[in-house]
RNA sequence: AGCCCCGUAGUGUAGGUGGUCAAUCAUUCGGGAUUCUGGAUCUCGUAACGGUGGUUCGAAUCCACCCGGGGCUACCA
């Protein structure tokens, strides 16, 4: 499919190729994705780490893991842990550059020191809400703190002391002296550090002050020898002061680049968003089956392979966008279908008695694993006198078109038999039970006198049928942007229907072979995967998303026309 | 309102230094072929350079203005 996926080409490509042309970094590629620690990672994070290291694979460069753990307050070790696993998981390997932006703050206060001592930086006691006002506005200028021309020596001893502890929470805080009517706001001598009395995942009581985001970014790429600093787009007012820093410091300058995060219709993608929903029970938990994060999606039954080849089929690019969620369907289907083992399961069981078929007997049919894989092989799939098919493959009277079993309709049963169905058994109107006669000449599936068949049901024997628990999902949100409705809460768009349990679902014996997490097809239903909660007496399996269904289309065009 | 970014088919994208663009690839949608999954595969088709001026023999590519979308006023990242 996809032609030349290898040859991938984007405008940060274009960026590195000009570097490596003009030898800027001396022909190196270094990257690295950086996440903070407060929370699980999304397909969001996916696509800046399929980007980020990415581009160090393609390059020959190296790519780190880097914890942008600056605010004790937020960060946990718990999500380290989650990050770690996930990013693993999808397929890359950061060899020993596991970095903590917290292994870094010393140095960090050292440079620190060396702004304050250059005159570019000032400790102001000014408070929060002062230092908000003092600001000005987008469209005002800000106006100077009374303690911006503090002398270098008491900045330097107020450093030391807050450092040091002497001040509570939010008494001082360093900020740089740039110019406080700067148009962009973040010029406007923005803060340095603060103080915080918390306790760090990594660094403990060590420190009562930490650096932001602003100060403590750049230095750590700078640190790390990174070459290119890729973020999101917002970040875009904030590179003229992450050069700002650097310059001043007169240290190692990497160049940040900027790129349009990715949005998913019919979810949302923000960790506070997430977050909300599993605090607000409204999932359950950061790895329910419906929730964008990687945890979720590796338990819906996504593979790496195909968020990766998703992750780079999207592209990269500085305009906002939103992809539909179709596509990242398409992908796990394309990449399922080529390496999912198949296998015969019933969701909503009929129930089918072969009438011409011995009280007794049991065949095993050969059943191929996957007509796409010829290296998969064959199982055999017991069949027998009582039987389990979908009730949808069934139609008392079918309309136009409808070409599964009917009454006195022959259908083939998947690698066993030609099937005709000769009586309909109702209770109450309700369809209970159909009575059929299969032709023997027909048995494997095939007819020898060449007579063809509208169409080939699964189906289960009765007898040797495993009982199992199916989770079906649908669309988390009823919307495309759950977000971008004025005036409506996205909890109150999420959609009613986005799971359903199906309990009396009847599943071909060789599933139970399967361990956790394993993926595969039921033949005509979708894909599957065994969900961890399974245990030896109950089978759970989620439905990672359906084949693609023509005969719905179709059903739904002849409802539209009536 | 000040500053910054962006604007190619329904969607996501490709289009170094302007011509070979009556514009790429994928998806979606519609048709056909094939098939023991109404799956997969193959094949055909529909569909786009935000607008207006300008520079030029020639502009999706350069310039100007306009229109539209997004971001920025956290001791968050």
């Amino acid at each position: 499919m996809g032609s030349k996926e290898h040859e991938v080409h984007d405008f940060i490509r274009d960026i590195i190729n000009k570097d490596l042309k003009t030898n800027k970094y001396g022909g190196r590629v270094h990257t690295r994705f950086p996440p903070e620690p407060n929370g699980y990672l999304h397909i969001g994070h996916a696509k800046s780490i399929c980007l980020n290291f990415g581009i160090a694979e393609d390059y020959k460069g190296e790519c780190n893991l880097r914890f942008d753990d600056t605010n004790p307050s937020k960060e946990e070790k718990e999500y380290v842990r989650s990050i770690i696993e996930d990013v693993r998981w999808l397929g890359f390997d950061w060899e020993d550059r596991l970095f903590f932006a917290s292994d870094y703050f010393d140095q960090m206060y050292e440079y620190a020191v060396q702004l304050t001592k250059k005159g570019k930086a000032y400790v102001d006691d000014l408070n929060a809400e002062e230092i908000s006002r003092m600001r000005g506005t987008l469209t005002t200028p800000g106006e100077e703190s009374p303690f911006r021309d503090r002398p270098i020596e008491e900045n330097l001893d107020l450093l030391n002391r807050m450092k040091a502890g002497e001040f509570a929470d939010g008494e001082k805080v360093l900020r740089a002296r740039i110019d406080m009517t700067h148009p962009n706001m973040n010029m406007r001598d923005p803060v340095i550090y603060r103080i915080l009395h918390a306790s760090h995942h990594n660094t403990g009581d060590k420190w009562c002050i930490y650096p932001m985001y602003d100060w403590a970014h750049g230095l750590e790429d700078s640190i790390e020898n990174i070459t290119h600093s890729i973020c999101t787009l917002e970040f875009e007012n904030h590179r003229p002061l992450y050069d700002w820093f650097l310059d001043e410091l007169g240290v190692y300058h990497p160049q940040q680049i900027e790129f349009a995060r990715l949005n998913l219709t019919y979810t949302v993608m923000s960790k506070r968003k997430l977050l909300e929903l599993v605090e607000g029970g409204h999932v359950k938990g950061w790895d329910d089956p419906r929730m964008p994060t990687i945890s979720g999606m590796r338990r819906r039954g996504y593979s790496p392979s195909a968020i990766r080849t998703f992750c780079t089929r999207i592209g990269v690019a500085k305009v906002n966008s939103i992809v539909d969620f179709e596509f990242l369907e398409h992908c796990i289907r394309d990449d399922l279908n080529k390496t999912a083992t198949r296998f015969m399961g019933v969701l909503r069981p009929l129930k089918v008695v072969i009438e011409n078929y011995p009280e007794d007997q049991v065949e095993e049919m050969e059943a191929i694993n996957n007509p796409e894989d010829p290296n998969a092989g064959k199982r055999k799939v017991p069949f027998s006198k009582v039987l389990y098919i979908e009730q949808d493959d069934f139609m008392e009277e079918p309309p136009k078109k409808f070409y599964r079993l009917a009454p006195d309709r022959e259908v083939r049963f998947r690698y066993a038999y030609f099937v005709t169905c000769t009586e309909v058994i109702k209770e109450n109107e309700e369809v209970v039970e159909l009575r059929c006669t299969v032709d023997p000449a027909t048995r494997g599936g095939a007819a020898p006198d060449n007579r063809k068949v509208k169409s080939t049901l699964h189906w289960v024997s009765a007898a040797h049928a495993m009982d199992a628990e199916v989770h079906l999902y649908d669309k988390l949100f009823t919307v495309q942007d759950p977000l971008g409705q004025k005036d409506t809460d996205f909890k109150e768009l999420l959609n009613p229907d986005s799971i359903e349990v199906l309990t009396s679902c009847k599943v071909e014996p060789a599933v139970k072979n399967l361990k956790h997490f394993d993926r595969f097809q039921f033949e005509r239903l979708g894909y599957f995967c065994v969900d961890p909660d399974t245990t030896e007496d109950n089978l759970v399996l989620n439905r990672t998303v359906g084949l693609r269904d023509t005969w719905a289309k179709i059903q739904k065009q002849q409802q539209m026309n009536k």
